[in-house]
DNA sequence: AATGAATGAGTATTCATTCAT
DNA sequence: CATGAATGAATACTCATTCAT
């Protein structure tokens, strides 16, 4: 687990977005991802990000083509990254149950470590991700191939790969839902290991009931 | 389970929102939702609604003070619907088990039914939640109280309500999300069954999992 | 002063729109002149005067041809009104003084039975003024005519009746609107033959002025 | 008179809003008293504005938060200046007659240089007015406190202040509303001295007939 | 005559983007 | 590189008017 925790170190530190950036260019993104996780892209206007940030309205133009660069950009950054993380983590890891807990974990270090981004990648999936173009591995392909892996080895029945990407996430995204609208509280990366065991159990059981059926 | 289900469409049929409704005022709601689920509340004009109800903008603006009450009160109903119908679900069930079972089958009959309109949901729920009033039973509410009953028999050891309210509305969600995208196909009811053992495995494990810290 | 009141009496009655009006082309007129009078008559929508007069909108269109008409026909017959009545008023007595002071009681009287009627000719002159067709005698034409009477007598210099009138009716409306603004409290009535006097002595003034020049 | 022609240009050219205006912002301020003089304020749209400015309908919001604050602020400039510029004049005329005089003067000079924003302030004045916070001395509180002043003084017998001062304010006012609606023409500035004896007589009418009663 | 739902043109306002300085 | 005034297209909303009932 201490190699997972050094490489999230590493790669959260750029996926941070500068949380004290001090340039023109950080300053604009670290302004626009507080304000998108606030009230949604679509509630945030250029002036708002403009003038969270200290600069003026065109500063935002010589970095980015325009809002819509600026934001899925940003998401894009935040989501590729979080997937090329998750693929090491697996690759660090040989057996499933270690595979599932060092993600979760990493996503749990995530939330706390930066809220914001966050749930800034958790409103924007539905406006972004359609538009994304497929430049590199997401988290859900990665998750899904883990899955898959598992499957392949023999150590579970065969469901589909995707249902149980969709049970690891859901209950990890969930939880982290619910913490972002109060419902709980303190930090996520304690709860790590009993959602890694949830969401194991969740797939095992999706796998039994498979095989009855 | 006929119980539940008969419940459900009765109900079901309440929340569609007039699939096929003839009335002005029941086209624009149908149009607002497909469009609503299509590109988000913020991506849709007051003429794409009108246009796609085949009525005119003012048309609007007799049955709704403007486009923030329409979305609101579309989701308010639905979502408030949702509750309601997922508590008598509860009243109807003695046991946990059948009680878990029968809420992922309503939520899959949900979908089934009127997948614009759950994943209208879905999407609008980062807006439009912080804004409503606690007028009923929340989806949330009820699938906690749910857990909590089962902490108090004591057949599950204290994990918090919210925690296992998380995994379970997570294992299901992401799986009609990963529906809408394209990732799963085919109606999700047949999944129920497994989904809601998922569910239960789930919160064991978390249970589990508490004790033993 | 006998005879001007009892035919300020009569004519008011008629000038009255209704004050207690029951049908509904009454509680129109009575609706629309309150509202024209507190906002002015683009403050106003057809809804709101509907709705105070307690009928649908479609209703004002038996009546009249739309917003318009209605707001210039009701300014156009108080205001000529008020023209036929001054021009009685003069008609009744043989001099300046005795005519001044009459018309001026008529103005107070006016003010103090429908206060909104008269800040609604106040208010709408601008508006409808220029629209109005000469279909009979107006206030100005009633008071220039006066003063140019006592001209041609030769009992005051040969000032612009234009300007004396603009003297007259500057003192007593001045007034009215200080009134109407909370400035001066009371009935105006009483104030009519100080009003008046002063009337008279800016006439006076005027016309000793334009001597010396 | 010399001192108080010397402080009336002054003062009038501030007051001009830029009669030649090269800026965007008196381009748009020009534009916007000229068409509220002659259509009123809810005659005009902004689209109106802009085109008479010759700029873009956004850059009306650059400076002004909205038309209402448009008309608002035009109003308040000119309105509460021609106050402080009343104020001025009545403190460098030791008695009441060449106050008076002084006044009139300057009003009439106002309208000669300006018909337009005149003609403005006549007519906004019934929908500004009520919203106007009482920043400074308005026009009629400095000619009520110069008729209290006279009062005070024992020069005159004891009136009510806000009469006397609607006496004055209406002679002139009348007047220029009357040559705004054609029924005078030429210049107001040569009236200038007998509106101010006709306010004069006015008052001094106003005054014997309290003293008779 | 009266109703009130529906219309559709008109209006104020917002906001992403451009560009001269 | 940064600024911020200006642009102009887009958008939500209003409201006088119409018309089927």
């Amino acid at each position: 687990m201490a190699g997972i925790h050094i490489m999230s170190e590493r790669s959260l530190t750029r996926v941070n977005f500068n949380v004290r950036a001090t340039g023109v260019k950080g300053r604009i993104e670290r302004a626009a991802i507080e304000l998108f996780a606030a009230r949604g892209v679509d509630g945030v206007s250029i002036a708002d990000i403009a003038a969270a940030a200290g600069v003026a309205q065109g500063a935002l133009y010589r970095h980015y083509r325009g809002k819509d660069e600026l934001a899925t950009q940003l998401f894009a950054d935040a989501y590729l990254r979080t997937g090329t993380d998750l693929a090491a983590i697996c690759g660090a890891q040989p057996r499933f149950a270690a595979r599932i807990e060092a993600m979760v974990t990493h996503f749990c270090a995530l939330y706390d470590r930066d809220a914001a981004l966050f749930r800034f990648m958790l409103i924007a999936q539905h406006d972004v991700l359609p538009r994304l173009n497929d430049a590199g591995p997401t988290p859900v392909a990665v998750i899904e191939g883990t899955v898959a892996d598992e499957i392949s080895a023999g150590e579970i029945a065969a469901i589909s790969p995707a249902e149980g990407a969709a049970a690891i996430m859901g209950i990890v995204l969930q939880t982290a839902l619910f913490h972002i609208y109060g419902r709980l509280a303190g930090p996520l990366l304690p709860r790590a290991p009993a959602l890694a065991r949830a969401a194991i159990a969740a797939i095992a059981a999706l796998a039994s009931a498979k095989q009855r059926s």
